[in-house]
DNA sequence: GTAGAGGTTCCAGTCGACTGGAAGGTCAAC
DNA sequence: GTTGACCTTCCAGTCGACTGGAACCTCTAC
């Protein structure tokens, strides 16, 4: 299939599925003879597995290192892990400063909706985000 | 007191303290004889509101557009309401999203380790990511 | 044959948040 | 007086993730 039915079907542009074939994310397609590019089916799990790790966090860099052992089909290594472990660390932190902040947020909000003449509140409260 | 000591007690740089200074995210100080910028303690302050603002997610822009209000000591009206809103929203979103990611990681970082001859166990775990 | 949609490469730009570097001034300690 | 730390402005660059646009080709429907 051509790129723009790729694009389509995997949720991405033909410019960005171009860009990363640029930065080597995803490997040249083979060609028809016009010079268009010609994928196979594959090609749209593998553009879904991209997406599907960008929404967890990764960095294309991240991604492209993935990548290169999943097409090796290679068990993942303490390399693969350690970037896993490091995702989870960092994870805990930010859903715990998230939960934070929701709480901290809607305590504000509620407050400003039955203390409409409260001055200032809000500075108040990123603060108090700060100070923790 | 000078930029550098301005960025040594808030945490910036002093680039980066002129870079707001130019996004008109702060205010411009006062000038020494010399033409040197001489802080308030109070910018102490403004600077660390902004640090905390962005550690719970809002941009330099909505950093001004909070700023704008606190600046006239003014409640938070209806726009201010609207972006905690937003972010209420938001929040509750990716809580949502990175819990799911954590427990995906951490099973699999436990799969991984009692099956170590387990293949491309991850890229397995990522495409259960994205197909939620 | 024509028009328009879709394709190609190449090069540069956008966005947001900074950051580097050039060129030069100021000041305090030695 | 000299040196080195710190300051100034200005202009452009970096990073990561795209995106726009120019110039041109290909193909299908009318």
């Amino acid at each position: 299939m051509r790129i723009g039915e790729l694009g389509e079907r995997a949720g991405f542009r033909p410019k960005t599925i171009r860009y990363y074939e640029q930065i080597g994310l995803v490997p040249e397609p083979a060609r028809l003879p016009n010079g268009y590019r010609d994928y196979e089916e594959s090609a749209i799990g593998l553009l879904r597995f991209v997406g599907a790790a960008q929404s967890i966090g990764l960095t294309l860099g991240e991604i492209r290192e993935v990548l290169a052992f999943r097409n090796r089909a290679e068990q993942p290594c303490e390399h693969v892990l350690g970037v896993i472990d490091r995702h989870v660390e960092g994870l805990g932190e930010r859903i715990r400063a998230l939960e934070s902040m929701r709480r901290d947020l809607l305590r504000l909000a509620r407050r400003s909706r039955l203390v409409p003449r409260r001055r200032a509140a809000y500075c108040h409260i990123i603060q108090e985000v700060g100070s923790h």
